[in-house]
Order: structure tokens, then sequence, then C-alpha cells
RNA sequence: GGAUGGGUGGCCGAGCGGUUGAAGGCGCCGCACUUGAAAUGCGGUGGGCGCAAACGCCCCGUGAGUUCGAAUCUCACCCCAUCCGCCA
């Protein structure tokens, strides 16, 4: 239909031109012109409902994930590390924190809302160093860039990300502007190159970026609440990367052991867990969990989550790379993972490098950034 | 936040509402000249989707509108530049 209303547009240029009649002609495209807006309709509020259908349906999963509905059905893969013997009882660190005056959850229930931390001293001193720190580590041992996202974004890139709808509840959003508090640096570095064709050549495009985390966790009310376990607010190292298609999921055990090697190299207690069916977020097709264990709340506490999206992402956001084998246009793979996740790596910090008197030895690594030792009582 | 100017192909830059998918230049590719290169000359050269191909459709920041017909007119929004205001 478009071509025939081409077609036939452009005689009447040709008659107007030769001065012929066409009065006749321009009724019939008058005709054409209203078939053509009805059907565009039609096409469009079909494709609507198509698209509001299609986007609540999440990334198809790998034919590798184990089965499951629940953290039962998850598979450890590996662990390292080992957790000190004490010849105490292990404080929970909400308590070595209390002692040592790292933060304080009183007063940032005061300025702002239970969920939000204020550090204080040294608390505040380790977690700028820990952030530090993972930033370098990644950049000097992976290979990664480093950027400095927003930590706010918009619909298109919370769409595209695969944020928005399924995360919508979990986000916090702007009243007087249609934009949301960044949930993870994942989604305003994927989102970096929307829209862009890659050169074949720079892939694998590795990034690491820091952000404070924004998330409502609402329906998470009561649920490992006490101290750094479950915060509205939190810092986050986040790995991203885009790679080629056939290269993604050995990609992902790279990701997974590139941010295994932090808490390797801070020497705690930890464990790889691939993710079963009923675990894995709404972009992925493969993940892995990293937890690390906490001897003073008992307890192995998630500090990454590393996954392939495959091309779910960048089907959303348009992002492809020319193959230069084919030369082709074609998706590229995008891959995210925490490298990792502040709070409850610095709750297991606390709780494994406690000592009798109250005071908690600094990790190795650590020592060049906090210039010191051993935090301790009144210091 | 206010004022003004602007968003066109890999880049720069033209574009009376109808042979404009888009002049010109740069770049790139091919050929000629050259021992080789540079310079010069001639020719070619936007992208996406579908297709074996022919061919077709779509694309001039985004969206809506006016019109038989929009890169070109109207409206809204986004982004960039400059100036003013405010502010770390």
């Amino acid at each position: 239909m478009r071509a025939g209303q081409n077609r036939r547009s452009e005689e009447v240029a040709r008659k107007k031109k030769s001065g012929e009649e066409l009065s006749a002609l321009l009724n019939e495209l008058r005709q054409l012109s209203e078939q053509i807006r009805e059907q565009n309709e039609q096409i469009h509020l079909q494709a609507d409902s198509i698209t509001r259908i299609l986007e609540k349906i999440p990334n198809s999963l790998h034919h590798s994930v184990p089965e499951g509905t629940d953290e039962s059905g998850n598979l450890r893969i590996r662990s390292g590390g080992s957790s000190p013997s004490f010849s105490f009882p292990p404080l929970p660190h909400w308590e070595l924190a209390k002692r040592l005056k790292l933060f304080d959850l009183e007063r940032s229930g005061k300025i702002a809302s239970s969920g939000f931390i204020l550090y204080t001293g040294w608390g505040a001193k380790l977690e700028r160093s820990l952030i530090s720190w993972m930033i370098d580590f990644h950049c000097q041992h992976h290979g990664y860039r480093e950027l400095f996202p927003p930590f706010v974004i918009n619909r298109d890139t919370a769409y595209g990300t695969g944020k928005l709808p399924d995360f919508d509840d979990q986000m916090y959003r702007f009243q007087n502007s249609d934009l949301y508090l960044n949930p993870t640096a994942e989604v305003p570095v994927t989102a970096l190159h929307a829209g862009e064709t890659l050169q074949a050549d720079t892939l694998p495009l590795c990034y690491v970026a820091y952000t404070a985390c924004f998330r409502r966790e609402a329906g998470a009310a009561g649920k490992d609440t006490r101290g750094l376990l479950r915060l509205h607010q939190f810092d986050k190292v986040e790995l991203v990367k885009f790679v080629r298609p056939e290269d993604s999921y050995l990609e992902l055990e790279n990701l997974t052991s590139e941010a295994e090697s932090i808490v390797a190299a801070l020497e705690l207690p930890y464990e790889v867990v691939e993710l079963c069916t009923g675990e894995i977020g709404f972009s992925a097709s493969k993940a892995y969990d990293i937890n690390v264990f906490a001897p003073g709340v008992n307890k192995w506490l998630e500090v990454s989550s590393c996954s392939n999206c495959t091309n779910f992402q960048s089907r959303r956001l348009n992002m492809r790379f020319r193959n230069p084998q084919t030369g082709k246009l074609e998706f590229v793979h995008t891959l995210n993972g925490s490298g990792v996740a502040l709070p409850r790596t610095v709750a297991a910090i606390l709780e494994n490098y406690q000592e009798m008197d109250g005071s908690v030895r600094v990790p190795r690594v650590l020592q060049p950034y906090l210039q010191v030792e051993r935090i301790q009582p009144g210091s």
C-alpha cells in the first residue's frame, strides 16, 4: 500500500508539472491515505499489546542451569578461605561496630530513615578504602576500565536493562521528574552503549564502576535487617562486560572468578554457588552467587551475583557489533557482576577479623589504604 | 531555571512542501600517472530491515500533527553550544 502511495504521489508531481488534470487522482489518494492511517493504527495497537506481553517475559535460561524453586536448589561449585577458630564467641558485626564506633544507626535514622547508614571514623574510612582498593584491583589485574556514572537513571535505561517493568517496585522514583535512583551500577553502565554499533576488535569491553545503590526492598521487611545485612542504600563496585556471543559463557566464568578474587584476596571464607532456575534474575540466562561466611551472625552472606544476560539487554538497548566473519550485525552479549557489594563484605571482615580484646585486624590488602593494621576501641 | 542559536550520511556542510536518500567538501575504495610514495586526474562510495536475487520498505534528534505528499510547515519533548541567574 505504501509502495502504491509513493508511486501515485510521484505521478501527482509529474502531472502538476505538465499541467494535467489531477483532481480525480487527488481524490483517490485521499482515500488511500485514510486507509493507510486506519491500518497503521491497527498495527500499532496490536504491536503495543504484543510488547506488553513480551516485556514481562524473562530471559531464557541456559540448559546447564540446575532445576529448583528456591535457594535449596542452588549448587555449590567451589569454596575458598577458611573460618578462623575462635577461643571466644564471635560477636555480630553490629556489636563490634558499636564498640569501635564504625557506624551510627540512631543518627542515620534521625537524618534519613532506617536502612540508611551513617559510617563514622574508621568505618567511613574502611568503606572508602574498600571501594578504592576493589576498583584498583580490577583495573590492575583484570584489565577493566574505570567509570564513575550518575546515580540516577531514566526510564529508557531502566527498561533497556530489564529493570522495568520487572523491578519497578524496588526502585525509588523521583516525584518531580521521570527518573529513578539507580538500583545497581549495572544499569547505567550497561546502557551506556545503547543504540551503538561497537567495534568488533574492542570486544570484550570491560568496565568497573562504583555507585551507591538504592533499593526499596519492598516485601523484605524484617528479614535479615540488622546491622549491615540489608540496606536501602549501599555501596557496590560493579563489573560489566560487553562480549561476542560465542564468548559469553566463558566470560561468565572469568567474571565470576574476577569477583571471587576479591573475597579471596580479603582472605574471607567464601563459596561460589550456581543459581537454580527459580533463583535467577529476570535478565539473566545463567548466574553465580558468591557468598562469604560471617561467624558472628553464623550466616552465609551474598556479596556478589554474576550474570550472563546474553542478548536480552542488548536487544532492548540495540547494542550490536559487526561480525568480521559474516559481515553481519549481531547483538553483543552483556554480563554483569558485583565485584563486590560492600556492606556484607564489611560485616564479614569485622566478624572474621575480630580479636578477643574487641579490636579488628585490617586485612593485609587493605593496610596500604587504611594505613593501620588494626582498628581498636578508642582509636 | 531564563534567553538565543543549533541537531542532516564515517566527519564537515547545503538543502523553494513533490525525480532529494539528500548538493559540495573531507575521508575511504578502485584505476591511471610514478621505480615507489606524495601530489594530480578519472570513476565509485550512507545506513537498517526483509530477500537467493530482482526489488521493496524504513531512516535527516524523538514523538505527535497539518497535507494527496514532510528533512523542509506546526506543537511537545530530548540533547548540544553560548549568554544570564542560582549553586558545590
